[in-house]
DNA sequence: GCGGCCCTGGTGGTCAGACCATAAGATACC
DNA sequence: GGTATCTTATGGTCTGACCACCAGGGCCGC
């Protein structure tokens, strides 16, 4: 039977998924200013401090905004921010989907345009994740550094944090470092680096299509 | 000349940017423990509140994570979740250039495995447009209505999210709703429901090359 | 030696009350 | 009527305190 943990309530924790329900039912719209502080406090029968903090990160997600003298105002719905929590538990073959639907452009686009310099860069994260391998090691630090790596070349900043993104999201349940890899798993990591190996040889011969098939 | 607001210096969000920076800057890896509040409280000569204002936000970011009566722990770097703050600003073109990578195929796709109750959900959402701008309004939400359902269709919720948050992104700046349109914004607005409307008849034939023609 | 127990110090989480800076509306003055 | 000024409400910060929790070490009994 599994051991689950006992669930550890924060109050600022709960405080935030009430004020993102309350946000996302309608109760109050864009532009529309959320009570004050002391009255939230006063309503939740907590003190200002849990509030604050709730309040404060939301405004991080850009949900809500504070105006000093003034009182706090919904910029936009919780789920157009795009909110790391939510996203957490989707279907790994969409996040699979989502990052083959980017990369594979990304790639074709740096076989053409990429520099003598961009390419060296693009060896070199993949001579990095060779020796990582070599030393029977995978932390999966190497191969993000070239997916990233990858996007970078694009010069889209939009598009480089989508690939960041992307791919943490996807190792998000098991990026615990392996060290002292199995046969089993050597060879399967071994792969990934013949891989990454052909892709860059494909950008190397500026072989748009080819780069598109390996990745 | 322009008149710039005089920046108004919130405690909490100065905290909220060193931190981020110390972890991008590779200070403080993932796994790591920060400083215990307190102590970075008194280095940083300011009280607690803030300190745990800012350090709750991130929290809600993905960035770190509280264990109680352990201390606050790093857990990827920041630009991994992926925060509003820090991508507003972003050029642009970025913004458009990684809209079109991304929606082409999904219009594609839509066109080729779309059923008909997802077609006239698309018909209907391009109605509300059309009968918003002939009502001489435009606030962008049928607009965004159009886009996010589209990629509803493809049943992959990463992408949905994406979408909707690129959207969110671009028109962040000019979002007000605009009541009573001039006679070149009534045009011009205009042809985007036209543009709206071919998209949809792409669909609706099922040619899917067409409808990537048109977004 | 070993498996529990308890104590202790450090940590996050919360509370209460206070003060300041700002913004908006009401008021008084000229 | 227009312009200062005062009042009030609000967010932002500070202080100090208390609690719950965790890790580690020392202790005891076996």
């Amino acid at each position: 039977m599994p051991i689950l943990p006992v669930k550890t309530t924060k109050l600022y924790s709960l405080i935030v998924d009430q004020l993102k329900q309350l946000i996302q039912r309608g109760e109050y719209h864009p532009g529309d200013r959320l009570p004050p502080e002391r009255e939230l406090a006063q309503r939740l029968h907590v003190s200002r401090a849990p509030v604050r903090e709730a309040l404060v990160a939301l405004e991080l997600l850009d949900v809500v905004e504070g105006r000093i003298g003034e009182g706090w105002f919904v910029k936009r719905p919780p789920d157009a921010a795009l909110d790391v929590t939510a996203v957490q538990g989707r279907p790994p073959s969409d996040i699979l989907q989502t990052r083959l639907l980017i990369e594979c452009p990304v790639i074709e686009q740096v076989a053409l345009q990429r520099d003598a310099a961009e390419l060296s860069m693009l060896e070199d994260t993949v001579r990095a994740f060779n020796t990582e391998v070599d030393a029977g090691q995978f932390h999966g630090d190497a191969d993000r550094l070239f997916h990233v790596g990858l996007a970078r070349v694009t010069r889209n900043a939009v598009l480089t944090d989508l690939v960041a993104y992307l791919w943490d999201l996807q190792n998000e349940h098991f990026y615990r470092l392996v060290e002292g890899l199995s046969g089993n798993e050597r060879s399967r990591v071994g792969r990934y680096v013949q891989e990454h190996r052909n892709m860059v040889a494909a950008i190397a011969r500026r072989d748009a299509p080819g780069a598109r098939e390996q990745m």
